[in-house]
Parts: C-alpha cells; sequence; structure tokens
DNA sequence: GATGAATGAGGCTTCATTCAT
DNA sequence: AATGAATGAAGCCTCATTCAT
C-alpha cells in the first residue's frame, strides 16, 4: 500500500497521474478507437497537455497496452474474487459464474471496450494477445472447466463432451458482447432475461423429453 | 445480369473492375485493418494506381461501405439459398443451418473480416451499421426463429423461451468467431467435433435426466 | 542523356526535380545545418510542399545523403577530368591541382558545405563517412602521390618521405577551408596569394641555403 | 584561486558544480553534438537532473557558449605556457610549437571537439566565433610569426612571404584534426612520423637541390 | 479510363524551459 | 540547491484526395 499521508502533494499527483491516464485514454477510445484517439484529446480530458502523457508513457502504443493490462488484469482479479466466493451445487456456482460474466464483459463499458481493442488492434500488438490468452482466457476456461467438472461429480451434470468446451458453454456471453459491439450499444438489453434464458437452454436444451427419450 | 457475350474486352474489363477493387481492398484490410490500410496498396494489388480507385470510388469510406455491403449481401444471399433447401426435421434443419453458419461466419476470411470491420469501425460507419442490422442480423435471426418455430409446431423441440432469442442459440458460432479474431487465427481448431458439440449440447443441455427431473 | 524533346511536360518536370530537390536542400543547410533545415523550408525555395519532397526522398537523412552524394561525385569527376589534361613537368601540375583544389573546395560554397556537413554530422551518417572516404579522399590522395613521384621520377622532387602523405603536402588547403567554414567567410581572402605562398612554401621549405647545407 | 581550505564541503560542492557541469556538457557533446545533446543527458552524466543545469546556465546556448569558452580559454593558457619556455633556436621552436598544436588540437577530444563545434554551430554563435577568433586564432598566429620572424632574423629562415600567413605554415595540423573529425577518429595515426614528416617539409620543400638553384 | 505528381491537413513525438515544492 | 512534473512550440512524416496530362 502508498502511504499518501505521507507524501506531499506532488508525490500523491504523480501516484495517480498513471491511473488516470489510463482512464482517460479509456474513456476516449471508448468513443473514437485506437487510430481515432489522440494524444492530445487524452491530455485534454485530464485538464494537462500532450507532454505530461509522455511523461509517463513512451509511446502511443505503449499507453494503450498498459491500458489493456491494467483493466484486463483487473477484471481477472475480480474475477476470480467472484469465483473463490461461490458455494452451494454446481449448477447455482455456474449459473452466477455466468452471470458475473455478463455483467463484468458483455455489459461493462470497460468488458467491452477491452474485447473492441483486441478484435481492432490485435494485430498489431501482439504480445498484448498473447498475454490476454495466457492469463485472462486460459484461466477463465479453466474455472470453467473446474465447475462444470464439478457438476458431472457431483451427479448434476451428465458427461457430455461440450464439457471440455468453455467457448460452447460461454458462447451466448460473447455473442451479447458482440451485439453490443456492433448494433447493440444504443438499445436496451434486458440482461436479466438473456441470463436466465441462457442458463435455462445450457442446463436442459432444445429438445423436449419425449424427443430426447427417443434417441 | 450482365451480357458479357454482346461486351467488348473493354467494356467487360470495366464491368468488372468495381468487383476486383472490392476483393482487392478486402485482402489488404484482412492484413492492415481500416486505418492501416492504404489506398495505394489496393490498387498496387491490382496492378494499377490510386487514380483508378477514384474513378470507382469517391471516399474511402465510400469504399470501405461498398466492400462490407458487397460481401454482406453475398453471404446472406447464400444463407438464403442454403436454408430455402433445407428438408427434414426441424433439429436437423436447425443444425445444418447453424453447420452453415460457422462454415461462412466463424471460419471464413470474409465472415471474419466482415465482423472485424463491424467492431471496430462501426462508430464511423452507422449507415452500414444499420443495413447490417437491417439487412443480416435481424434476416438472420428471423430464419432461426422460424427453424425453431417448426422444431416446437413438430413437437421436437420444448417451447423454451430461449428459443425467440436467436443470439443464445448462436451464441458459440460467435465465441468461435471473437477466439478466431483474436487469439484463434493461428492455431487450428477442430470445427467438425465444435460443431457436433454445439449441437449436442443445444439439443440436449448440460444436465443428466435425474437432475432434470428433479426440477 | 535523357530525351528532352520527347518527353511530355510532365515527366520533363519529374526527371528534374531530384536535382532542383537537391540544389534547394544545400542553400537551405548552407545557412542552417542540418537541424536547422526544414523540410518545408526546403520545399518553398521551390515553391512547392512538403509532400513534394516526400514524394522524391524517403526521409530527411535520405536526402541530405541524396545531396552530399551528389555534390561529391560531381566534384570528384570536375577534379579528375581536370587532373588528366595536367600537362608540362611534375612541379607545374601539382600547382596546377592545388590551385584547383583550393578554387573548388576552400573557396566553393559548395565544396565547403560538404566539409561542414561531413564534420558536423558524420557521426550520423556513417555510410557516406564511408563513401566520401573511398571514392572522394582516397582517390584524390592517389592522385596526389602520382603528381609527385612523376616529380621525384622526373628529379625535380626530393624523395622526401612526406611525399606519400598527402595530408602534409594539401593540408594549407585544408586549412583554409577550416577558416572559412569558422571566421573566414564574412571577411576576403586574397586566394591568388594564398596560392601562390602555399606552392612556394612547399616547393622551396623554411630554410635559407645556408642553413639547410649545415645539415 | 578559490580558497579550498576556508570552504565547507557544501561551497565547495557549490564552486565545483559549473566545472563539473562544463566537463560532462563537453563529454556528452563529443558523441551526440549540439541538437543531439540534450540538456537532460547532461544532467543524468552527473547524476543531478535537469534543473540543476539551469540554476547554473539560462540556457542551452548558454552552457555551450560556456564549454567552448572554458575549454578555448584553457587550451590557449597551456599554449602560452609552452610557448614561452620555448629556448633555442628558431627552428627548433618552431617545430616543437608545431608538435604541441598535433598534440593538443588535432590529437585531442578536447581541441577536436572545439573544432567541431565551431564549424558546426558557428553561424548559431556568432558571439563565440569572434571570441575565438580574438582569443585564440589571433594570438595564436602571432606567436607562429614570432617564432619566424625570430628565425629569420637568426638567419635560420629565408624572408618568404609565407612567414606572415601562419595558415600555411600551420595548415597540415589543420588538415589532421580535419581528417580526424571525419574519418579518422577510428583508425590510428602515426603522430610522431606525421609530426616529422610535417617538419622536414616546411623546413626544407619538396624540391632538390638542382631544380631549386635552377631557379 | 488511367496516371502519378502534388497537396496539405493532421498526428506523433521531442525537448528546452519553467516553477512549485 | 535541487527536484521533476508539466508545458507547448516545433518538426518529421503519412496519406487521402485532386487534377493536369
Amino acid at each position: 500500500m502508498i502511504k499518501v499521508a505521507a507524501m506531499g502533494i506532488r508525490a500523491q499527483r504523480k501516484a495517480a497521474r498513471p491511473g488516470e491516464i489510463l482512464e482517460a485514454t479509456f474513456q476516449v477510445f471508448l468513443h473514437k478507437g485506437y487510430d481515432g484517439t489522440r494524444i492530445e484529446d487524452v491530455a485534454a480530458r485530464l485538464g494537462v497537455t500532450k507532454g505530461t502523457i509522455y511523461f509517463y508513457f513512451v509511446t502511443k502504443e505503449d499507453l494503450f497496452s498498459a491500458m489493456v493490462q491494467n483493466f484486463s488484469q483487473a477484471l481477472f482479479a475480480d474475477l476470480t474474487t467472484f469465483t473463490e466466493r461461490l458455494e452451494g451445487p454446481a449448477s447455482s456456482r455456474l449459473q452466477a459464474f455466468i452471470a458475473f460474466l455478463y455483467r463484468s464483459v458483455s455489459m461493462s463499458p470497460k468488458g467491452l471496450a477491452l474485447l473492441r481493442f483486441l478484435i481492432a488492434e490485435g494485430n498489431r500488438f501482439p504480445a498484448l494477445i498473447d498475454a490476454h490468452r495466457r492469463h485472462f482466457v486460459e484461466p477463465l476456461f479453466e474455472q470453467c472447466r473446474l465447475l462444470i467438472s464439478a457438476g458431472v461429480a457431483s451427479g448434476e451434470f451428465r458427461p457430455a463432451g461440450a464439457n471440455q468446451l468453455p467457448d460452447i458453454i460461454l458462447g451466448p456471453i460473447m455473442a451479447l458482447a458482440m451485439t453490443m459491439l456492433t448494433v447493440g450499444e444504443s438499445r436496451p438489453v434486458d440482461i436479466e432475461q438473456y441470463i436466465n434464458l441462457h442458463c435455462d437452454l445450457l442446463m436442459n436444451g432444445l429438445m423436449n423429453e419425449a424427443a430426447r427419450t427417443r434417441l
């Protein structure tokens, strides 16, 4: 922890600046995208000038890299904390896990901006893509697999092959994110209903008993 | 239809040019993104010079607009043709529909590039976003709903709420697309297995009979 | 030779541009030095804009490199032509050679600018330094050595060690250049007298007969 | 003289600072040139920060002015001391004078850096150029003239016109400096031999007795 | 139809300089 | 005395766009 009390006003300012800049960068990026974001806009949003940004970050790429990694880590930390506190039957835990993902990715400005950045600029930031896969996607998928394995062990879930493909389990979350990223950000989404329907389908499938029995 | 037979070679060239330019634009965009694509690169790929591009398209935005709309329409036409020819029980038709979407969106360079463009540059092209929603997403979702309604009518599917939310039904397709757009384009995907597992989960859900009955 | 008659006005312009740009670059550099020369100034001097310069030269370094090489080659060609035409006794030829160097290096804006560039910016342009040594200094020195060897062979010159060190023979030429480059460009120099005195000293040395005999 | 004994350690540090800064400035300038030298680099080399430099020098131009003048004066003082102590025949004293100049200008980092600065940045520092001419070049030339006049008076030297043009007498020294400043700083120079050959030529000229007599 | 030389707005980045602490 | 965060002018370079040929 940083001892704020012991710090001079200048030191406090300095310690706070990088975070402020990252936040401002995010805000501008949200509306303009990477190429559309001018360093000057970021600075203006903080009431400082270009030079200040360059005092803390070497290049524009650096700045965006830091922003993405910063938010990615924070998001992942939240997710881990949340998951560790889950209790009860596997199906409940999986549903809570899914609901949390909806809220922190598909319905959160930061989650969406993160995704947009990775999709739009990933080619320019291979290191970031790599870090994201290793420190976010893979661990996330592993948590998903563990939840399902627990459900299979407890007899709640059938041992379906898709259990091991979190992409498929979590797919609709990504689908909503994608909708939000393209056409969706304007019109409202009933996220509660969306979550419920996703979970219902995930648990029960499309088929009715009769059809299922026939197979 | 353009009557090729009746056209001089010059006229043929002229008629073919726009399509060639759109294709070249797509190829460059695929690797460089919108801002990274220079009109000159597009021209060079065709063996012509910048001026030629401007003879056919007013601005860069115009060019990309046309490219996206062109590919979007072609893709949608293919999809419609394919869907109209489907026969058999609703569940089979739905699965074939899904498989087709996987191949033409998540696993196709054009489908992915289309998505990347809409996500990355959508804010700059509101008209395009609109067109895409009205002429692609909505009709696609409608076809999905029809297939499911048919299944419900025939007794194959239970009347679940998610039936009316194609996002959820088709979610994993988008999830794969997203993976491909970020971390995935390098490593191979077993698309057959992916489709099978998606369909299995979609039809049967996660839960085993005992758990389901208990509810 | 370029066939001007057969070229369109545009082609003529294009063919002439690089040379014009190099000349303009030289003019600005003469007064402002490398860092002080703005690409825009060069362009303005030609009545064009920045972009035009960049159409012909990739970077500022490129532009200056080309300028230096261009002038260096021209100067060397002149020098070679001149030297080849020399006739008469070695001492006359050497004196003419020296006089020519004074006029084309120490007293010529281009020669001086060349030198200034190599001294001031040499560290930034190692390739240029290299080229200058190999294609200018070394051949020049070789021509000097040949002239002296001819003089020794004909009995005009004594076989002194300095004969093989053109630096020493030609030193005063460089000294004048240096004076011009620093304090000299304002006040007038009697170049005729300077040449005469240099040659006199070179031929006869400082000592008088008596002192010389005593040695 | 500053009384070190009576000064507190703090005061000593303060008194020493300007000299340290000038030395650091020189070191950085040596490798990077004027524009390439950042005030911050100079400060870093001393383990202080930019602000400290600005406490002692008003501007960057000021700093460099001071550095050049400082070194120029030190060099000239050395030279004067050295010259005053010379004894023996004029020719020996002239040769020692020349040898000293080679070592303190053409072969010394400081001497070369001084020259480079005057050549490269002279236009920006007219006052410096002026000072250099008045306090360095002119007195130096005067000393040279005196040495030669002494030689003429003593009968060692013939009363050649070049006697009054130190540029010509000392030229090869400048030539070597120039070589060092451009192509030379890498490869080794046999300075002893260089000096000997320069002096030999200076004393005896190129011509052999027969040719000389014939004139 | 096509060319490609020329334009010029615009963005990134550097760094001498300032000043509150 | 020294610090170092902040400023802001200035320059390099890119590239969509134009238009005379």
